[in-house]
DNA sequence: GGACCTAGTGTACAAATGACTATAGTTATG
DNA sequence: CATAACTATAGTCATTTGTACACTAGGTCC
């Protein structure tokens, strides 16, 4: 999930704390301090945890100085932004691959939970939703009625709708009155609209 | 130049020397790098400055920590954002005040001339922004014909709409069909919309 | 089973580091 | 001229902090 290679949860644990200390208060912690974060009651308990990312590469060090330590990656930097996932179609259905680029929406949209999505159609035009558009959705299996939810159909393709389940079927709904709702037996919801961006020009 | 009240020339080479070493290195100098730098031979000659810095405002420390300094004007890694510059009115004129508050819309949007504006009314409803969005404003005096804008009337009120200049005087073309164009003899150009941000839920 | 990685506890030590006192030269300012 | 502010030297002290050593324990891999 992050560049970096394969650190263990306790070693990613650690290293998140780190970042976390430079980017709020400006300088890193003590040996000590990350030991009281975690619980850990010997200094030599964090020493194996920074000597275990220094040799993934994830920090780097300078001996005998006191909170030496220097971010690899200048990861929160570039870790920055939401999975562009793919298209989702909202008038014929198209497919959701995941892709790698990233797309930075800043503070205002990030979370481990969010990604976000190219719009292709116009089957939402009339939530102020156009082709083109991003969409940005949080990664959920449920949604309440009317939300407006990124679903997987039984066939696998990816669309976006308003959820409205009935008794037998559930209903994706677009919002563009010249579109009739879709209707299937089932469907996978991927995640909850939160957000939309657009780029003009 | 920095918004840092009457430092002088050695205070301000101390503090600029701690700046570069936060951003280069990830963490700041010791009370003796900085001595060493600047050929000061006593631990207490750096410690006056840093003193005064606090003093000043400009940096800010953890009393018995080492390399703890904080600086206050987190300068130029945390200037992200645009300004959110008020509220726009896409409907009737409201006031645009420049307010302090600032939106992160990350790389997409970001640079020295755009800012943000909160939308108010429906009044570019066709165009697929609604009441509580944000535009994204590039700050420009000109516009080409049939670009949406933000224009200030006469009057000081600043609108959101489409830019159509005729022969003897300017319309302001709405796009909502249930509304009407407005004409103004001149207006004033504040920028054109880039881009359109919603969040929901 | 043995080699190896991860994740610790506990103790001890030496170096790194901030803070302090005392002293003093310089430059403005009233 | 006196006072204050700024800058600095020299040396000392107490704390912070990184590091090392010895030992334990649970996994994985061959």
């Amino acid at each position: 999930m992050n560049g970096l290679k394969s650190l263990t949860e306790r070693q990613a644990a650690v290293y998140n704390f780190i970042v976390e200390k430079i980017q709020n208060r400006g300088y890193g912690p003590t040996v000590r301090e990350i030991a009281e974060e975690f619980g850990i009651r010997s200094p030599n308990g964090v020493m194996c945890h920074l000597k275990a990312l220094e040799k993934k590469g994830a920090i780097r060090r300078s001996p005998h100085k006191s909170r030496a330590i220097e971010l690899v990656h200048d990861s929160v930097q570039r870790e920055r932004g939401l999975v562009l996932a793919g298209r989702v179609a909202a008038g014929v259905l198209h497919e959701a691959v995941e892709q790698n680029e990233r797309i930075d929406l800043g503070d205002m949209f990030h979370g481990p939970n969010l990604f976000a999505l190219e719009v292709s159609g116009d089957s939402m035009i009339e939530a102020q939703i156009a082709d083109g558009d991003y969409v940005v959705v949080r990664e959920q299996p449920t949604a309440r009625i009317g939300e407006m939810v990124v679903a997987e159909t039984e066939d696998g393709d990816a669309t976006l709708k308003y959820w409205y389940p009935e008794k037998n079927r559930i209903r994706l709904q677009p919002a563009n009155s010249s579109m009739a709702p879709i209707y299937v037996q089932d469907a996978r919801i991927r995640g909850v609209i939160v957000g939309v961006v657009r780029k003009i020009g």
